[in-house]
DNA sequence: TAAACAGTTGAACAGATATTCAACCGTTCA
DNA sequence: TGAACGGTTGAATATCTGTTCAACTGTTTA
C-alpha cells in the first residue's frame, strides 16, 4: 500500500527452483498461443456442430444451415473461420460450395475429446 | 423479399438423403455443447500456459504468477475456471494453495493438440 | 494481538466475438 | 437478357470474456 509492489511474487518469496526448472520446459509463448487459437476455433457449439456433420459427410451450405437450423449467413461466417484456420477445406460445383474436413489430425482431436465427454457419463 | 421465407434453406432444396442421415448421426445438442465447453476453456493463452506449466509440476499461485508475468488476481480468476470445469486439482497447505493437473485425458489432449502444431512446422 | 502474506472475489472496464440484416457476387435457367 | 438461387461479406448490435482494481478471508509469525 505504501510503495509500488506489484501484486506478482518476487524472487524471494516464490519457489524459485521449481519456477525456473517449469519455465525452461514449458514450450515458447508463440506455440502455447498457437495452441490457444487451434483450440478456440472449436470452443464454440456452433462449429463444434457443423464439424460433427462435416465428420459424417460433404455438405454444401444450405445442409449445413437447414442442419442446424439457423440462417446461411450465419452459417458462412463460421465456415469462413474454419476455412481460414485450415480446419476445412470446400469445392465448388455450380452455385453450390460443398465444405468438407480438411485434416485427419483435426478429427482425431474432436473424437477424442467426445470420447472423453462421454466416458465421464 | 415479397414474404417471409427464412434464410435457412427449405425442405425441396437441401440434399434431404444426406441431410437427414448426418442428422442420425451427429451426438445430440448438449453433448455437443459439452464439447464447445471443453474447448473454449483451453482456448484461452493464459491458460494454456497455466496448463503447460501444471503439465511439468505442482506448483502454487504464487509461483504462476511469476512464470506468467501476471498478478495473483488474474491467475486466480483463471485458476477458479479451471477448477470448475475440473481442468486441475488443489490443496491447501498453510498460507499457500497447491495446484496440478486433475485429469489424465486433458493431458492427452493438451499434448495431442501440441503434437499437431509441432508436425506442421 | 497485529502485521504480513497467499489467495480469492465482485464490480467495472475494455476488447473480442457470434448473430442479424441488408446488400452484393456468380451461376443457372427460362 | 433477367429472374432466381446459393453463397459471401461488411457493418451494426448484443453478448461474452479477460484483466484490473480494491476489498476481503484465512494463515502464519513476530
Amino acid at each position: 500500500m505504501k510503495d509500488e509492489i506489484k501484486d506478482v511474487c518476487e524472487a524471494e518469496i516464490v519457489h524459485e527452483d521449481a519456477v525456473e526448472r517449469v519455465r525452461a520446459l514449458m514450450p515458447d509463448e508463440d506455440t502455447l498461443a498457437d495452441v490457444a487459437e487451434l483450440f478456440k476455433v472449436f470452443g464454440d457449439s456452433t462449429r463444434t456442430r457443423i464439424l460433427s456433420a462435416l465428420f459424417e459427410s460433404e455438405l454444401c451450405v444450405c445442409d449445413i444451415a437447414d442442419l442446424l437450423g439457423m440462417t446461411k449467413s450465419a452459417v458462412s461466417h463460421q465456415l469462413r473461420i474454419l476455412r481460414q484456420t485450415k480446419v476445412v477445406k470446400y469445392r465448388k460445383q455450380g452455385k453450390e460450395v460443398y465444405y468438407s474436413l480438411d485434416d485427419d489430425h483435426i478429427s482425431r482431436i474432436y473424437k477424442m475429446a467426445l470420447e472423453h465427454l462421454l466416458e465421464e457419463k
